[in-house]
DNA sequence: TTCTAATACAACCATTTGTTTGTACGATAT
DNA sequence: ATATCGTACAAACAAATGGTTGTATTAGAA
């Protein structure tokens, strides 16, 4: 398994990449299937330069890339960057899990309700 | 477990609020202990009132819950939340894995590459 | 009661997003 | 060679976001 390490920035552009529903819905059909922009842009409606960017966003947050096919670009998904958003939320349940342990360690020590100061 | 279907809306601002390194780290700390705003203000170099709007933005997407103790809101971190975005990753994953098993039923058939229309 | 701490909320501003239209360019087909 | 298809990219613009300051309200302390 590859750790490697991501930085705020990158976490930030793979959230609010996956915050639209139609880059969700490029990534699910990328995913499944090599489609190119054209095809993605004919499935939307919206105009095939906003298809583009949406795509670019997600080329940006690498949740996709991008591979030249004859004259066409064909839009393939990243799985690889799913599952590292997976893993940060992963983390989450970890730190959760840590407040479960410290409230019994706290409760078995007796509980000395420690002031804040 | 509560299987509750989520809106593309409601998804999209669960993804949105988590693409923000400050309020991921509000999170964070909600999850491992209850904290008061004004103790989550003091930690970030912003206006209390900006810090509020991120406790608000997390609210909305409801992966923090307020709760008033006394005269301060006490912010607590709300796991299922994070739970039911790992479940929408996990859809990505099965969606990538169809794509396997159909591209062996197409390899084990001959591959007759159908026509698109 | 009076003062103060914690919060709520509105108004405002700069930056970013999401979208459009228009132009340009490389690859393919005629 | 010319036309056309698929794409790239810039400019423009409305709307949303992230931040600020200022004012009001409420709960606890003096």
């Amino acid at each position: 398994m590859v750790v490697l390490e991501l930085s705020d920035h990158d976490v930030n552009r793979i959230f609010r990449a996956l915050a639209d529903a139609t880059r969700r819905d490029i990534v699910r059909r990328t995913l499944v299937a090599d489609v190119s922009v054209s095809q993605l842009a004919a499935s939307y409606e919206m105009s095939f330069a906003a298809v583009q960017k949406h795509v670019a966003v997600l080329e940006d947050a690498r949740l996709v890339t991008k591979e030249p096919r004859g004259r066409e670009r064909m839009v393939r998904g990243n799985l690889d960057r799913i599952r590292q958003a997976q893993h940060l939320l992963d983390h989450f349940e970890e730190l959760w899990r840590s407040r479960i342990d410290r409230l019994d360690i706290l409760l078995a020590e007796g509980d000395p309700a420690p002031s804040d100061t």
